[in-house]
DNA sequence: CTTGGTAGTGTATTATTGACACTAAGAATT
DNA sequence: AATTCTTAGTGTCAATAATACACTACCAAG
């Protein structure tokens, strides 16, 4: 007996992806390609509807494929967002219709982000049809439907997820060194963090392995370089550490 | 231009309702009546198909109210569900056959947990034609679709939830004893809190208030009554706190 | 050879955590 | 009246973690 008032929506999936270019976290927008082939002014997360056979990870990992080529990346659910206005803005309702056949649906999402090295992947230009590019998180403005909403979410899930797991290696190149963990750490908290407090307790978790390797060219004293140490992570993880807080 | 694998799902919310009685943490089960009248014996977390106009929030509290009559209470978004084969045990299927015109069509849920005080609500044996029942959660069997995983997802959730915020006075009396509330942390965490270090820790938060009463009529030393002081609470919160840690 | 810029290091103070054992009070039983 | 049972309530010490803080080392460019 369903309710006669029951929903027929569709659900989709929207991804955050977050880069960091040693300096700010970035995030991969698109631009939307209008009817009169100009594009939209408003940019949007990348995201799709779901299709039939393919679970809600299955479908925040094909958006994330189709639109940088990367697979199988750490891709977390931050939470579903499915206000019945949240595609009701005059922009958006005007975008959905040159794409939709179906512009009034109620669409549901949720919400994945995830974390990758910017270097791994550069936005072509005309890529999709549409434009693709970093966009640094303080340069945002209004995004497209309840992109704003997600965005602060996601971020501050991100903030809660580093405090438990290390996941801002993601975010680095495989060698980095203690300076961009550091700015990278005070970008993801937005706060200050005290630099031979960070460097200690950072490298006393042990997860960290220092290469005989420095950086080349620098105008300054070069830094070492280190790897994550994945190995020594999971061995962390299984005795069952509670938090990295900074 | 929908892509032609899209889905049309439905999408509906589940509450994972918890109680404290003292010694466990208990949620609130639904049993499914079946097409001859008696009671299927897998129970399962109550839920609903949202309506047209509301929002995925407002569809939990309905759920909630509509079962319990309780209104207006905290509840927290645990994730969206949405397995292709969510819904294909086979006593499930049977059970959807006798209740919708739809058995065959997918549907995706949002989790969602929130706690009450057990004695605000007594289950009626033949509220809504199912019956209704606390059940301890270690004596939980299978249930229904993937209510399992969704009720250890909440379970996970609220234990991160409760080392950033005090939210465990929802499952209590408004005036409590230091004793209840150190057993409903031990019943949270899954793991025993030494008594002394407890209570210093939590009332260096100072956001109980004693009250000058105390327990009668019990076979031991009477314990003081507190009360939650959201007002402090509230203060403490805006200046920034970072964790309750246990 | 000076300048500018980042890398890298240690210590002292304070706050927090964790381990640990006994007395106090009331009710029930004898 | 005395005993027993049960939970309430309390303090200290040691180890660990958090915080605040300033100088030298190294490289490139001018």
């Amino acid at each position: 007996m369903p309710h006669r008032h029951d929903l027929n929506p569709r659900v989709s999936v929207d991804n955050v992806i977050l880069g960091f270019d040693d300096e700010n976290l970035n995030v991969l927008l698109i631009g939307r390609s209008l009817a009169d082939g100009k594009m939209d002014d408003v940019l949007a997360l990348p995201g799709d509807l779901i299709y039939e056979n393919e679970n809600l990870d299955m479908a925040a990992q094909r958006v994330l494929h189709e639109l940088t080529g990367l697979t199988n990346l750490f891709l977390q659910q931050a939470g579903a967002f499915g206000d019945p206005d949240r595609l009701s803005k005059p922009k958006d309702r005007a975008w959905l219709k040159t794409v939709r056949q179906e512009p009034e649906v109620r669409v549901i999402t949720i919400a994945y982000f995830t974390l990758i090295n910017m270097h791994e992947f550069a936005p072509q230009p005309a890529s999709f049809a549409q434009s693709v590019q970093w966009v640094p998180i303080q340069d945002i403005g209004d995004l497209a439907f309840d992109h704003n909403q997600i965005l602060k979410t996601c971020l501050s899930r991100l903030q809660e997820t580093i405090a438990i797991k290390p996941v801002g290696f993601n975010l680095l190149p495989t060698k980095f060194t203690l300076g961009q963990l550091h700015k990278l750490y005070e970008a993801i908290l937005e706060k200050p963090l005290d630099k031979r407090n960070f460097r200690r307790k950072i490298q006393k978790l042990g997860i960290l392995t220092h290469l005989d390797e420095k950086q080349a060219g620098v105008p300054h004293k070069p830094s070492r370089f280190y790897k994550f140490n994945e190995i020594k992570y999971r061995e962390l993880a299984e005795t069952g550490f509670d938090n990295f807080g900074f």
